[in-house]
DNA sequence: AATGGACAAGTTTTACAATTGTTGTCCTTT
DNA sequence: AAAGGACAACAATTGTAAAACTTGTCCATT
């Protein structure tokens, strides 16, 4: 099967990356091209372009290098299915955190930990904690004491 | 106008708060009763409770009420319109950060930085990208190379 | 032309101590 | 009953120095 890769120029230039981040990232594993030609020159792949590009979209909103190769190499235990996350997932990004969205649930790409949490539900949350009170309600006479505040 | 109010022993049960708690947030500022007795004692209304409520899943979701202070605090800067935050506002959280989300946006509700990023937005660019260059694309021919490789 | 190595400036993480915050318990006051 | 104060144990934040990481530049190699 053809695939189209591309050197080390194109990477540059539709990246926006420099060679030696091309070449430290491929060092360290953050990024590894597709391919090497036979003289060991690196051939990355269009996924691998997304892949950079995500990488350094992440490096832009202040996410390290080191926190974000940490991401991937949990992001492997929670979602084996992700075999490229930086390719394949939905990420919100704040300097601190990487969450991940993934379906309707969101958790942080580092620590797993999950929580979603909408306002809305407390209201009906709180709104049911009233109704399977009504013993307390009628010990401790609410309107009384009402009455002694706005009366 | 008449409204429903709770006294100390009725949010303790409602919330799974204790006393000491709901007297060092209210000390605090964190969340305060709507109004107080003539005696001095505290009456918290149902908007408050949501709002207790809502603090005490931060809290269980590992955010300090430190952390909850200054989120709150820079929320009234970013969305001066929401009065009570943690009564009304969408939040995902994990023990490091509280996200905001309002409206189709998401952000750190204590720095305010901004930054969603759905990956499938990156395969568009990155394709983008390459139809922008086609001078490079034939200045330095893929296909040749390639076939270097794969021949 | 592209890669790898060595050096250096700047950045990020880590580790740890000092400080500050949170909550329980007990006691006094209203 | 509820609130407030004082004390103590535990938890979180801050500050900071040491270590590790990133990236540019220059040079040698292929």
């Amino acid at each position: 099967m053809t695939q189209t890769l591309f050197n080390r120029q194109q990477v540059a230039a539709l990246t926006g990356l420099t060679s030696r981040q091309l070449s430290y990232w491929r060092k360290t594993g953050l990024v590894t091209p597709n391919s090497y030609t036979e003289g060991g020159h690196a051939r990355y792949s269009f996924t691998d372009l997304v892949a950079l590009r995500a990488a350094k979209r992440l490096l832009e909103a202040k996410v390290s290098l080191q926190r974000i190769r940490k991401c991937l190499q949990s992001l492997t235990g929670f979602l084996p299915h992700a075999n490229r996350p930086l390719a394949e997932l939905s990420l919100v990004v704040t300097g601190d955190v990487v969450l991940v969205f993934h379906g309707e649930r969101a958790f942080d790409a580092l620590s797993g930990q999950e929580w979603v949490f909408p306002i809305a539900e407390l209201v009906r949350e709180v709104e049911q904690l009233q109704q399977q009170q009504p013993q307390q309600a009628e010990l401790f006479p609410v309107a009384m004491e009402q009455a002694e505040e706005y009366a």
